[in-house]
DNA sequence: ACCTGAACACCGTTCAAGT
DNA sequence: ACCTGAACACCGTTCAAGT
C-alpha cells in the first residue's frame, strides 16, 4: 500500500478505533503503516492537519436526510447522524467535537444546515447565527458523551445534590435522549425566531 | 510562600495568563512556585485535578444575578459571565470550556441555572435535561471563542460559500453577539417547554 | 516517614547526514 | 532532489535512593 493522504488517514482511522486517541501518535501511525514518522510530514504538514483529515473522513458517514423531510426533521437527523458516526470511532470523535467539520467532506452537512435554516425563515444573518448555535451545541454534545465514561460521577454529584430530583428520572449524561432534548429547544426556538421574521416581512 | 493547593492553582493561573495553555506543565509550574515537579503531586494527584482546580478558582469570579431578575435573564447572567470571566484566563479558558464547572465552587453556578429552570416552569426531569443543554452550550461556545483567532479562517470559508449571505452582515465566529444569539434560541425553547408544561397542569 | 531528583517511557518536529 | 533517522526540546509520572 504506497502512503498517500487517504491511506494514513485511513491507518490512523482504525489505529484510534482501536486503541483509542493517545495511541494515534505520529510515532505509532508510522509504525501501524511500516513507515518513518517523518514520511507522514510529507502528507500532511503537521499532527493537527491529519487529525482534520481523518475527522473529515468520519463526517463523510453522516447520511444525507430525505429531500421530502421537513426543516428541522433535516437538521435533526444530520445533527444526530453526526454524533453517532463519531461516536462509532472513539478514537477521533473528541477531534470531531473540538473543531466545525468543515473539510471538504463536511461542507455537505453544513450546506444541509444553511438550507433547512433558510428554509426556517430566518433572515440570512440569522442563518449563519443558528448555524454556528447548532454547530456548537452538537459539538459539545459530542464531547459529553465522549466524557461521560469518566466524569459521568461528577455530573451524578450535581445532580443528586438537588433536591425534588430523584435519581430515577435523570437522563444519562451525554446520551442520545439528552441530545435530542437540548436539540428540540434549539429547534422549537430556531421556529420562534422563524415565525417572526415571516410575520415582520407580512406586515411591511 | 508555602506550598498548598491554593497557592498552586494561583501560581498555575498567572503563568496560563501570561504565557498560555501549554505553558502550565508540570515542569513549568514548578519553576514558577521554585519547587521540584514532584512537589506538587503532594497537593494533587495529577495534573488534570490541578487544571480542575484553577478552573474552578475561576468560575468562581462569575458574578452573581440579582434576585429580582427574571428567570431567563438570570441564565443569561451567569452563562455569559462564565465566558467574559474563562475569556479572561486565556490559559485555562480551553479547560473550563471542555468540562462542566462542578467544582465546589463551580456548583454555586449550577444551583443558579437549576432554581431558574424551575422557575420557567419545567419539570424535575427536564430540568436536568435543560440544564446539561446549557452547559454543553456555554461551554462550545465559549471553546468557539478560544479558537477564534486560529481556527476563524475555517468558518469563513464556509460562510463565504454560502449564497446571499454577504460577509459583512456576518457575526464574528465566537463573538459575544453570536453567542448571546444562540442562548436566545436555547431561553425561547425553553420558555415553550415551561408554558406547555404549566398547562397541562392547568388542565389536570 | 518524608522528600527529592534521576530515570522511564513517551511526545511532535527539526535538521543534518546520507543516498 | 529526495528521503531517513538521529537528535532536540520537551512531556507526565514512577520509583529508588537519600535524608
Amino acid at each position: 500500500m504506497p502512503l498517500s493522504p487517504a491511506s494514513i488517514a485511513q491507518a490512523t482511522l482504525a489505529l484510534g478505533d482501536r486503541e483509542g486517541e493517545k495511541a494515534m501518535s505520529m510515532r505509532r501511525i508510522a509504525a501501524e503503516l511500516g513507515c518513518d514518522p517523518m514520511a507522514i510530514y510529507r502528507h500532511f504538514p503537521n499532527r493537527e492537519a491529519l487529525l482534520d483529515a481523518v475527522a473529515d473522513a468520519v463526517v463523510d458517514e453522516v447520511p444525507a436526510p430525505g429531500d421530502e423531510d421537513s426543516w428541522d426533521e433535516r437538521i435533526r437527523v444530520v445533527l444526530a447522524g453526526m454524533r453517532t458516526v463519531a461516536l462509532r470511532h472513539p478514537g477521533i470523535a473528541g477531534h470531531v467535537a473540538s473543531r466545525p467539520p468543515l473539510g471538504p467532506r463536511g461542507r455537505r452537512v453544513a450546506g444541509t444546515l444553511f438550507g433547512a435554516l433558510a428554509e426556517a425563515g430566518l433572515p440570512p444573518a440569522d442563518v449563519v447565527r443558528a448555524f454556528q448555535a447548532l454547530i456548537a451545541y452538537a459539538a459539545a454534545g459530542l464531547q459529553m458523551a465522549v466524557d461521560a465514561g469518566e466524569r459521568d460521577a461528577r455530573w451524578q454529584q450535581v445532580s443528586d445534590a438537588m433536591e425534588g430530583l430523584p435519581g430515577d428520572q435523570m437522563p444519562v449524561v451525554g446520551s442520545a435522549e439528552q441530545f435530542e432534548y437540548g436539540l428540540r429547544l434549539l429547534l422549537n426556538g430556531i421556529r420562534l425566531e422563524g415565525e417572526q421574521a415571516r410575520r415582520l416581512t407580512r406586515e411591511r
